[in-house]
DNA sequence: CATCCTTTTGCGTTTAAGATGCAAATAATT
DNA sequence: AATTATTTGCATCTTAAACGCAAAAGGATG
């Protein structure tokens, strides 16, 4: 099986089951939101999203679930400030931050990009990361000026 | 002149005045600190080695200076979770950061690794994450225990 | 070298992210 | 339907990071 794919919510119950883990209303709405969103929701986000359908959920509780699903492989994290971010996307990828707005865009890597030697052959996840200004904000004048430019 | 090279501490005045920056025991002690480090320092971490220079500075001090240290270019800020790290090696690189004990590990980039097409042209700092166990935390049998392996 | 002016620092305070302990609630199993 | 281990919600706590402002210090000028 490869752990790159990306599982789907219809098999999310199926995925608790081999887990050990009780399939509940919280955690299956915090693994479809994340799983529907492009936009690599943060905990604040994930959490707005996840309350539409369970009203009663906790912002401690999405916590919870998405660092225990990013334990388990199924979806990463996205150390960022001012906080951490969430994806489904599993296998090697690049992520485009934005510095101003924190916007991230996701890019595939080039075929064949190979890691530096030497290192550690265990690794969870492999990001390219790359920062700068996205299209929206550098278009914004006013953002333009505040941003320090090189 | 390459964006990319290091400023040594010798520099460092003539930078500031190049700035308009005014070439504080303070400001000299933060660049100095990591420039001489290897260990990619957090805030804190920075704190505690510039206190033994300037015992009066204090942490807010440490944020502003770092911060707009990364904002002129002269070092680089690593997201990371629980606190950002800063690091004077300004070329692409790859970082392996230990998913443990937060050890940051600096690798150079492969020769030829092009970024994805479509990425912005007017990038900051690329960085290749890999995150893990390293060494010394993948040696230790009871953190193997509590660290959830796949 | 003394003065002036702008920048920077230190201090107090504030915001927000993230984590934790425990009792009540709930899913899975019999 | 009852049982049990897990999970959630709530309250609280810790710490990173930022901000406003008055005092202090750097750097230029006469």
């Amino acid at each position: 099986m490869d752990k790159t794919r990306e599982i789907t919510v219809d098999e999310f119950p199926a995925f608790c089951r081999a887990h050990g883990l009780k399939c509940t209303a919280q955690r299956l709405a915090v693994f479809a939101a994340v799983r529907m969103s492009t936009e690599h929701p943060s905990v604040d986000a994930t959490w707005a999203a996840v309350r539409k359908q369970v009203p009663t959920i906790t912002r401690e509780s999405v916590y919870r679930i998405l660092n225990e699903f990013a334990a388990l492989g199924i979806l990463s994290r996205l150390d960022a400030l001012p906080a951490a971010r969430y994806d489904t996307w599993l296998g090697p990828h690049a992520h485009f931050v934005c510095e101003k707005c924190g916007k991230v865009i996701d890019y595939p890597l080039p075929d064949g990009m190979a890691l530096p030697k030497g290192m550690p052959a265990e690794r969870h996840h492999v990001e390219l990361r790359v920062s700068g200004l996205c299209d929206a904000c550098r278009g914004k004048s006013k953002l333009q000026t505040n941003q320090k430019r090189r």
